[in-house]
DNA sequence: TGCATAATAGGACGATCGTTCTATTTTCTA
DNA sequence: TAGAAAATAGAACGATCGTCCTATTATGCA
């Protein structure tokens, strides 16, 4: 094997996790947008050009943190649920991971759905970042659902976009419900809504 | 009729209507922590303390914002729809206006949905109002729903607070996908999603 | 253990923010 | 129409932002 990824292991490299793991945190609760170099500094007790310097810019720095948390909900959500024979209960096993992690994100939040907010209607390589990352979690359901249909779970006439649709309304109600109004009951409800949804497509 | 109140009719009046007009138009594709009183005073032709003297602080501005989405909202959706009669017309008047009003809404976006993510972990006056605006809404269509089973055009057993979490989720997903992906159809997947909602409560 | 290099600190920059102060212009009224 | 009051402009403030530059400290390899 030709050493075509050797092993740097400097210091740096764990400092610049840890700032990002800092970072990713307060992203999820102010918003990408309110993520500023100075207070990620102050929480790293460190200075602004030392975090500065790990990051090119501002902006790399928020696509870095979108990365990370990316590939942190492909772990707990979609790799574990991959596991599941395919049909209905991969299907199920992506949807009850989400729900409970938004669940379990209700202090902090979920990015996806902040940022979808939060860019809008801001151009740049952020949103497309983003953008990516969300139609790539949307196909993920898209095909789990339509491998549902062709397995016999759900009933043919199935419009497996539309029952996507509704999924992920589902979970926007809950994120919108636990975190903003702080309603509690939000994640049975977002569950109830789910069950609901497959019994009227599956026979 | 005594004179309590007076009609000032001044000038200044006049403008602070159309810069709050300008200021809605702009909190509205930006966000409200986006709207700058620098940037409003350039799309007035104004200058800064020009039109920071027409409100107390830029919180105050927010604030009037705000009020005045809410007073456009219940004009545009919820009036018009008291004058169907109660139960089930009245609770799909309030579905379809809402849903008609979002997707107008696309180019510029649902103050209500968007202040719901900046300001879920963001304390203060603004957040007050904003969950006061929500949560009266939320009770409209509630009220709305039980309405509808009373008057027997949904059965007794429907659970009238998760339909309406459902509903909500039905056009948070038609904001999610028409502004941040532009996906088309959003409109009508979220107006399919909720005959089906209805459908499953009706017999 | 020395030394090149990586990592970090400190300070300064221009820009933009909300806000305040004072001066000037416009509006309304007696 | 003169003069009080309201509306607006202009400039300056302190604070914070991202970024850059330079000096200092810490690291890791020969």
């Amino acid at each position: 094997m030709p050493d075509t990824l050797q092993k740097p292991l400097r210091k740096g490299e764990l400092t610049r996790v840890s700032i990002l793991d800092a970072a990713l945190a307060m992203a999820s609760r102010d918003g990408l947008e309110g993520l500023t170099i100075g207070s990620l500094a102050d929480r790293m007790g460190m200075s602004k050009s030392g975090v500065f310097a790990h990051f090119g810019s501002r902006e790399d720095l928020q696509i870095a943190v979108l990365k990370r948390y990316h590939q942190q909900f492909e772990q707990d959500v979609f790799d574990p649920s991959m596991t599941q024979p395919r049909g209905l209960p991969r299907l199920q096993s992506l949807f009850t991971r989400w729900v409970e992690r938004v669940g379990r994100e209700i202090a902090s939040g979920c990015i996806y759905i902040s940022g979808a907010v939060e860019y809008d209607d801001r151009p740049g390589p952020i949103r497309d970042q983003l953008i990516d990352m969300v139609s790539t979690w949307q196909q993920s359901l898209l095909r789990a659902t339509k491998q549902a249909i062709d397995e016999g779970h759900l009933t043919p006439d199935t419009d497996a976009a539309q029952l996507v649709f509704e999924m992920y309304g589902m979970v926007l109600a809950l994120h919108h419900d636990a975190r903003f109004i702080r309603s509690p009951g939000a994640v049975e409800r977002a569950r109830a809504g789910f069950e609901r949804l497959i019994a009227s497509a599956r026979r």
